[in-house]
DNA sequence: GTCCGGTATATCACTTGTGATATAATCCTT
DNA sequence: AAGGATTATATCACAAGTGATATACCGGAC
């Protein structure tokens, strides 16, 4: 369970389960999400298999709290899940299938509404993300500098990295779609400039309607 | 519940669970993935609150099937949902996940095979998404010369433009992880340049260690 | 003719995730 | 001193999703 490994990385250093719905609730919600009770209950199970130990401490406000942190066999489980490789399961995005449904509405300017509201929100959560860029770059300029970022901020820059550029995807999406119900024009204006390409293409070739093209691979994200 | 509706979507027209089990295989695996067993039961359950009706069919192989189709109550319910928004609850995504813990690994050039791995995936799959992408193409096209695509086609293609920028935000995500993994150099050539920006930066600030940053919305994906 | 693979429906046990609620200690305000 | 907010753990019922399996019909291969 995945659940269980995003745990076992946490707890490289102790935390109580409070600690780590505030972490799920604060920073690891644009990932992932997870509700206190199926934090308690994993914890439990995991220190049942010997992957985590406990203990209980006092602390400063409320009443005594249990902090747990991974064992070696914890870390080992973690490192398994690591080498097996990219954990990339089909996801259910319900604005994409929303999108596809989206000319059942009676009037088009809620379709134009729908997206307008997808815009907004990427538009916003970039607002917010500039400060996340900014301190990519500047964890770049010290790896350039051979100041030698440590590895686990490296590691935490790629994943607000990619917070990033996932963002800005939806973003230009949503963009698009709005150009395209608008004005009739339709792709942003350097389209598709870095899939690997075959072909080149002249004039664009009639429309072909009615193709079926069944793929079987899940999607990359 | 989503599902509910993403079959209300599709039982515009009719069609039996097996055919739906096929549906989400091939064409809709890349936003939305269903087991035979969870279409059954929400098919039974739609039928009994009224928004699907069915009937019995002989089939040219097999046994008979039974067909479904959404009822007047049914669409109701799919424009409900439509006009509530955008539907964005928050994603579980191992793989960004997996990139936070990556320094946990023992050899740096397993976690270089890790973004390869997913950089190999993305690429394929742009490879695939290339006819989409004349698909999408054509269909501009149409619309340009006022030839009118049906509203339809359009959200259709909307949905594969989805899959196609989404795609390309992995696969460049994982090139710049891989650039910095590999060379100390980091983000793409043409980083950022669609975000919207308040200040412009001038030369790189200092690295800011120790700073969280809690962010309360939902991400975007 | 029987075995296999594809079509088709259905059920069950199980796992995972959500929402609500109970309990209790501590601190702060009124 | 009472009440409310915050910290903290725990349990329950329920909803949603997965995997396995049973049943059965049909056509084609051997």
């Amino acid at each position: 369970m995945a659940l269980d490994h995003v745990l076992l990385g946490i707890l490289r250093t102790p935390h109580s389960g409070w600690e780590l719905k505030r972490a799920f609730d604060d920073v690891f919600i644009h990932f992932w999400s997870a509700q206190i009770s199926q934090i308690y209950r994993h914890l439990k199970s995991l220190e049942e298999r010997g992957l985590l130990r406990s203990w209980e401490e006092p602390s400063d406000k409320g009443p005594p709290r249990r902090m747990y942190e991974r064992t070696r066999e914890g870390l080992e489980e973690l490192r398994t899940w690591l080498l097996d490789g990219p954990d990339i399961p089909n996801q259910r995005l319900h604005y994409v299938a929303q999108t596809l449904f989206l000319h059942e509405l009676e009037r088009r300017e809620d379709a134009v509404d729908f997206f307008e509201q997808i815009h907004r929100r990427t538009q916003q959560r970039l607002k917010g993300l500039e400060s996340i860029e900014d301190e990519v770059r500047s964890g770049l300029a010290a790896a350039f500098a051979d100041e030698e970022l440590p590895f686990d901020e490296i590691c935490g820059q790629l994943a607000l990295l990619h917070g990033l550029y996932r963002t800005q995807a939806v973003h230009e999406w949503s963009a698009s779609a709005l150009r395209l119900l608008r004005d009739g024009a339709g792709l942003r204006a350097d389209s598709v400039p870095t899939t690997p390409r075959v072909s080149e293409r002249g004039a664009p070739a009639p429309p072909k309607r009615n193709r079926r093209t069944p793929r079987k691979e899940p999607s990359d994200a």
